[in-house]
DNA sequence: ATTTAAAACTTGTTATAACAAGTGAAGTCA
DNA sequence: TGACTTCACTTGTTATAACAAGTTTTAAAT
């Protein structure tokens, strides 16, 4: 029979207190976790509680889940973007903190991209096209971020083949095509089923969106997003004071 | 009886389909969508398929659940914070969206910290002793951000009451801690039980936090953390190559 | 007419049950 | 020995059922 409930669920206690146990150093990183099977044998409670007990943690990212072989305790340590130059945006600083980086194409064609994106690009009314890319960035053999980017026509012709195997911005720059200003929105979301699919992450999943615009001569020539799983990412910032009185337009 | 399913899920199935009706406009921000009974219906599945396709869109943002009343796509209007001058931070930032900014004090105590902020913040050995702040920002009357700071004894002592009021970097600037370097980790993270308690979010909720320093004449004063609704807010910032020369250290 | 109480919605929690499917170890056959 | 199969163990999916608990509408009582 299905028991009465007061205010705190009984998942949710169970799952604060394994929370507990994780945080106390009981599981320790890269741990398993008891089967389903110990925990409702442990908790006297059904399947469907330790499940939803378990998927509780799961979202807050302190465990991840493989079928057929258990639920263990996430280990997380970050990889840190720097937000000061463009241009070193990534492979430097990646280097610095010794972490393999590597590339793989999944889309590079000539599109019609969405209203706000021909607005942004400021392409032809007549012919809006713009190059649409969709690459995985892999830290460490590991898919860690998927870049979806919009690249001007006559720049995606010329350096496609480069393009599908670097990154974007010191292409750019290797061609004349200097990167004077990058505006950008960080935020985060949770995983789709795309997303979740490319980034070998639960759906729901927490990432972080890196949206931005980079303009070179004042004209825009790329725009797009890079979104990397929020378990192994962040970004650094550095704000001085002096910094204020300088970039005020 | 239990039917048999291949590569998809039927919860997944039903939820990116609902997705999809979200995005083409079938049902506008705000809407309230059919109630479970009514899916039940509409797909021939049982509640707790329906349920699982609702916790999927729960979990990408895009609905939000309300017990007795329903499920309603939810309307993102999302509040920029701007990543320049750390003064402007936030108020000025705000009024210029429009947006009323509020604030609630929830702690104000002396603490002994944990290990990593005594030493970030350079207390000494025999006495690491530092105030500990939790404050809720409410932004247009909701609770939009929770900040928890640690702040140096003295600095805390002195201006306990006003702190408790407003925010934290301008009051500093106003009795003599000019903020000259902020240091600062942006990443993501899912809503805890505290934090969905304090932020009114369903546990998991994707949430934005900013780790910061606050450094005067290279001293830190303050470090804590600004954790935010990762669906009501961004950051934005604006990259420009001088910032390359300029800021090298 | 206003207030109160009941009823009819809604979503939230929990239990039991069965089958699907990935993993790894034990055992079988060549 | 080596490749294959089988089995036991794991998590994943789905169905049925009952009760808890907010919300809104309806009906009753004053």
């Amino acid at each position: 029979m299905a028991k009465s409930y007061k205010q705190i669920p009984l998942h949710l206690n169970i799952s604060e207190q394994i929370h507990q146990q994780i945080i106390s150093g009981d599981y320790l990183p890269g741990a398993k976790l008891p089967s389903e099977s110990k925990l409702i044998e442990q908790w006297q409670v059904s399947r469907i509680t330790i499940r939803r007990a378990i998927a509780n943690l799961v979202q807050q990212g302190l465990v991840a889940t493989h079928q057929g072989k258990g639920a263990f305790v996430t280990q997380k340590r970050k990889v840190i973007y720097t937000l000061s130059n463009p241009l070193t945006f990534l492979e430097d600083d990646l280097a610095n903190q010794g972490i393999e980086l590597s590339l793989k194409n999944i889309t590079f064609e000539p599109v019609t991209p969405p209203k706000e994106v021909q607005a942004i690009l400021q392409l032809p009314l007549d012919n809006p096209t713009a190059y649409l890319q969709k690459k995985i960035l892999l830290t460490d053999q590991e898919p860690g971020c998927v870049d979806i980017t919009y690249i001007l026509p006559e720049i995606g012709y010329q350096l496609e083949s480069e393009l599908k195997q670097n990154m974007t911005f010191p292409i750019l720059e290797l061609h004349n095509w200097k990167i004077e200003r990058v505006k950008a929105i960080i935020e985060c979301t949770n995983a789709n089923l795309e997303l979740s699919e490319y980034l070998d992450v639960p759906l729901g999943h927490p990432l972080l969106v890196y949206r931005h615009t980079a303009y070179t001569h004042n004209r825009p020539v790329v725009h797009g997003k890079s979104i990397s799983r929020g378990d192994r990412f962040c970004y650094s910032v550095n704000q001085v004071e002096t910094a204020f009185q300088q970039n005020q337009d």
